[in-house]
DNA sequence: CTGGATCCGATTTGATACTG
DNA sequence: CAGTATCAAATCGGATCCAG
């Protein structure tokens, strides 16, 4: 089995890389929403309504420091922050969507509907 | 933003869906290994070097649970269990290549290199 | 408006001991 | 050999307060 070192920590395989960097509940979201536009902090927010000021700053800050995201600061007050895809941020959206499919997929197959506030299960 | 409840727990994308049934540091790897042939515990516990008795039997016990893999005891002393992938499981397989093959692009990306040896450390 | 810091409970994981 | 139980450590996430 491949293991290797990155940023002090131990990887046993090339999933378990892949999904440190843009994997847990809410970088794929993110990345997701800026794979064709630019915005703010707000928007963002405002786009993902459950998510944390915590965990949105951390995971912004995550995607920024590897690369796939980037952010302009505008110097003027109140702060104007803009977040922007980078290439490598692009090529994860190939990846994103392919697991977004899978996942549609899984949906249903384990008979579950995709509709709001709507928590019940397909009969087969 | 899709919503949906399953197994008590809320949902916001397809993505988490599936990263919740085949995400993780261990599931995907797991997987990965019965592909293509049928293994008993021991086996794959060898084959996973780094995985500790405890997460190995609880990965594969929801594993099974969601019916990824099955599980065939033998009523023999000492025991022997089989584990092998189910037509669900070798559907995740496929998902489990793209990642894997854009976990290769990344390290490449990164620069890390998939081999035993030490990789010198980022500055955070 | 954006972001950082702190507290703290919840969840996850590792180590270890025990069982048929 | 395969699996279960328990305790403790580590990590994660939410709420809240402060700052430029």
């Amino acid at each position: 089995m491949p293991e290797f070192l990155y940023k002090n920590k131990l990887y046993y395989n090339p999933v378990e890389f892949a999904m440190d960097r843009i994997g847990g509940t809410w970088k794929m979201p993110i990345l997701w929403r800026l794979k064709d536009k630019v915005m703010r902090y707000g928007e963002v927010k405002k786009d993902i309504p459950h998510i944390t000021h915590k965990m949105l700053t951390s995971q912004l800050r995550e995607l920024e420091e590897e690369g796939f995201i980037s952010r302009k600061v505008y110097p003027v007050v109140p702060p104007k922050v803009e977040y922007s895809i980078t290439r490598r941020g692009k090529k994860a959206i190939t990846i994103i969507d392919a697991i977004r499919n899978y996942g549609l997929h899984l949906m249903k197959d384990f008979g579950v509907e995709e509709k709001k506030s709507v928590k019940q299960k397909k009969s087969k």
